[in-house]
RNA sequence: GCGCUCGUAGCUCAGGGGAUAGAGCACUGGUUUCCGGAACCAGGGGUCGAAGGUUCGAAUCCUUCCGAGCGCACCA
């Protein structure tokens, strides 16, 4: 199944062969001018230049193609008095406008038609363009361990988060990878420090060690940026934590037990602040994990002389003969022999590789400040040949801003932790509840789920509706209002029509949910449900949730128009009324998919 | 210096070479004997940063310039 769009492609396309021309100039998209027609193909006047002809030359000729093939119907809703060669007359309208445009609109019975088809179908029209033997996986978590999640992580999180379930939904194995930051000098650092306040621990000693932390995350949290600001200030105390790196990666067992309960409690944490978002990973590895493979990987390199030596480091050369710009090498090893995040990225790729012997794409939501790295990354890991048919693309999402266009701060001017914006959203929420004097019939665990759903779709959908790469201006306030473009409303839209069935559901009204009867003032909400596989097959080829957002708001303030227009239930004729709780339905389902792919879920009430 | 991204309504942003450049907020006016008014309807508001070029057609593609942000081996 496809969309209304698609189905008139092909019908085109096939006129255009028919004169001779190629298919794909048949290309029917809904209209730009609605006042003028329902689709619209522009075709004809591309194939100008081929056909050597008018552009209205040739539109004449597809047109009369689609009349004699199709037939025109004399009425939107009585189709087959002058049925085409085809047996149906799919349009109600075929003109010829301007300079060549090909307007089209379709009979109320192929809409119905359309529609009827949509419902039946549990994927909404949305093909299935994947398998699950295809892999991809989608890098967006990057946080640290011992490091407190801050709002830089919301928008990797979420965008990555959405991109998963876009590419799930269309039917590819895709999993999502935290990629932990759990490797490196950082972890000597804070070995080292905890060695130095608690030499009595047990780690420190010969065993047995510790089944569970001697220490909390609070605490850990603490002594990270202590340990980094001392190692900055005095070169022995750096040299401690260095060496405490070295015997870590050499695998020291006490070393390990703690690195372990740092993982542990880390890994509990970043849980803990994710759950209200309803973000998970598929994938918990991390730097760490692909620490095995660099020897073997430097070897490779080495050996096929992909790998040099430079002014005392091992680089992999990644400059290419057509670079317009200075390109510098991916630094292997540091000349003190310690690997950089581009070997530890390197060895990740190598291992993604080696495990997924079906994998498709590996897709890395990031700061977009990171795309010189991780143009050097793909780069080698392409030279070294461990990439051959997979597709490397980094997504370079940009910053969270305050209102004065720098990075989001409190108000004490500290940076913003992921738990402290969460948290003021869902306090706003609640806020708003109380001020409308809503969902007071709740209990106060239903009032605090709503409120975290209302939260959770103002954030989800302000950072969703924004391009990935663009920097936006945090304002709580406004996400968090049921005006206008926000979650808020769509939740508040989808709400209504739960409302509205359930109604029809208590009076007793039942209805077909596959049958429409359409009218004059359906119209539009109808030719728009048509179009979700349009908006889901852009975000998908585009990677690119904000197309979806704003098929959602669409949809809901459609459906809004609709219902203030509309009798619904109090609509006398009984099929009418049946066509349009089934409308409803279709609404409701569809925004609930769209939501649903966004990750924001939808209360029953609110 | 080199490179990347961006510049569209007062503000925040959409606009896969096509007709009259759209939406939300804000502003102005209107709508409730019917289903959630947290809504709906209507209106004002633009030299698409500037100038050239390609094209039947450019906000969109190319070049130059202006302005902003960011990045340019041994932090991640």
């Amino acid at each position: 199944m496809t969309s209304l769009a698609q189905k008139l492609t092909e019908l085109v396309g096939a006129a255009f062969e028919a004169q001779g021309l190629p298919a794909e100039l048949g290309v029917v998209r809904v209209s730009d001018r609605p006042d003028l027609c329902q689709f619209q193909c522009n075709g004809a006047m591309a194939a100008a230049k081929v056909a050597k002809k008018r552009p209205r030359e040739v539109a004449q000729g597809v047109a009369d193609y689609l009349e004699t093939e199709y037939a025109q119907a004399t009425e939107r809703t009585s189709p087959s008095q002058k049925a085409g060669s085809h047996g149906s007359s799919h349009f109600f309208k075929i003109e010829i406008a301007g300079p060549g445009f090909i307007n089209l609109d379709v009979s109320d019975d192929t809409i119905a038609a359309h529609l009827t088809e949509t419902a039946s179908d549990e994927r909404r029209g949305v093909a299935e363009t994947g398998n699950q033997d295809q892999t991809i996986i989608l890098d967006y978590g990057g946080m640290n361990v011992a490091k407190a999640m801050h709002v830089g992580h919301l928008r990797p999180s979420v965008i990555g988060d959405c991109l998963k379930n876009i590419m799930s939904f269309a039917g590819y194995n895709a999993l999502g990878d935290i990629h932990m930051g759990d490797w490196g000098l950082q972890m000597g650092q804070i070995i080292s420090a905890f060695e130095l306040s608690h030499p009595e621990w047990a780690y420190f000693g010969d065993g047995p060690y510790p089944d569970a932390p001697l220490f909390n995350y609070a605490e850990l949290e603490e002594i990270y940026p202590q340990a980094s600001a001392a190692c900055k200030d005095d070169p022995d105390r750096l040299e401690l934590a260095r060496a405490a790196t070295k015997a870590l990666q050499e695998g020291k067992p006490g070393y390990k037990a703690l690195w372990q309960h740092f993982m542990d409690l880390s890994i509990a944490d970043i849980k803990d602040n994710l759950a209200p978002l309803g973000i998970e990973f598929d994938i918990w590895k991390g730097e760490a994990d692909v620490d095995q493979f660099i020897p073997e990987i430097a070897e490779d390199l080495k050996s096929r002389g992909i790998a040099e030596d430079s002014e005392g480091a091992v680089v992999v050369n990644v400059e290419r003969e057509d670079d317009n710009k200075d390109m510098p090498p991916l630094m292997f090893f540091k000349s003190d022999g310690a690997v950089t995040y581009g070997t530890t990225d390197v060895a990740t790729i190598y291992d993604r590789v080696k495990l997924y012997d079906n994998l498709l794409k590996i897709i890395y939501v990031v700061d977009k400040r990171q795309s010189l790295h991780f143009e050097q990354v793909f780069r080698s890991a392409q030279r070294a040949g461990y990439v051959d048919g997979i597709e490397l693309k980094h997504i370079g999402n940009g910053t969270v801003n305050g209102d004065d266009g720098k990075p989001f701060k409190t108000r004490e001017g500290k940076a913003m932790t992921f738990r402290g914006m969460v948290g003021a959203a869902i306090d706003k929420a609640t806020t708003r509840l109380d001020e409308a004097e809503l969902a007071q019939d709740m209990s106060d665990e239903e009032r605090a789920e709503v409120a975290r759903k209302i939260a959770v779709a103002a954030l989800k959908y302000t950072e969703l509706s924004n391009q990935a790469h663009v920097d936006y201006i945090f304002d709580l306030d406004r996400m968090i209002t049921f005006e206008g473009k926000t979650g808020p409303y769509l939740l508040y839209q989808a709400v209504r029509i739960q409302s509205l069935l359930k109604k029809a559901e208590v009076q007793g009204i039942g209805f077909a949910e596959d049958e429409f009867v359409l009218q004059e003032g359906d119209r539009s909400l109808v030719l728009l449900l048509a179009e979700l596989p349009d908006h889901f097959d852009m975000a998908l080829k585009n990677y690119t949730p904000h197309v979806l957002c704003e098929y959602a708001y669409r949809l809901a303030q459609e459906f809004s128009s609709f219902y203030g227009n509309c009798h619904i239930l109090s609509e006398e004729d009984e099929a009418v009324r049946a066509s349009r709780l089934a409308l409803c339905l279709l609404t409701y389902r569809q925004l609930k998919l769209v939501l649903g792919v966004l990750g924001i879920e939808i209360p029953e009430r609110m």
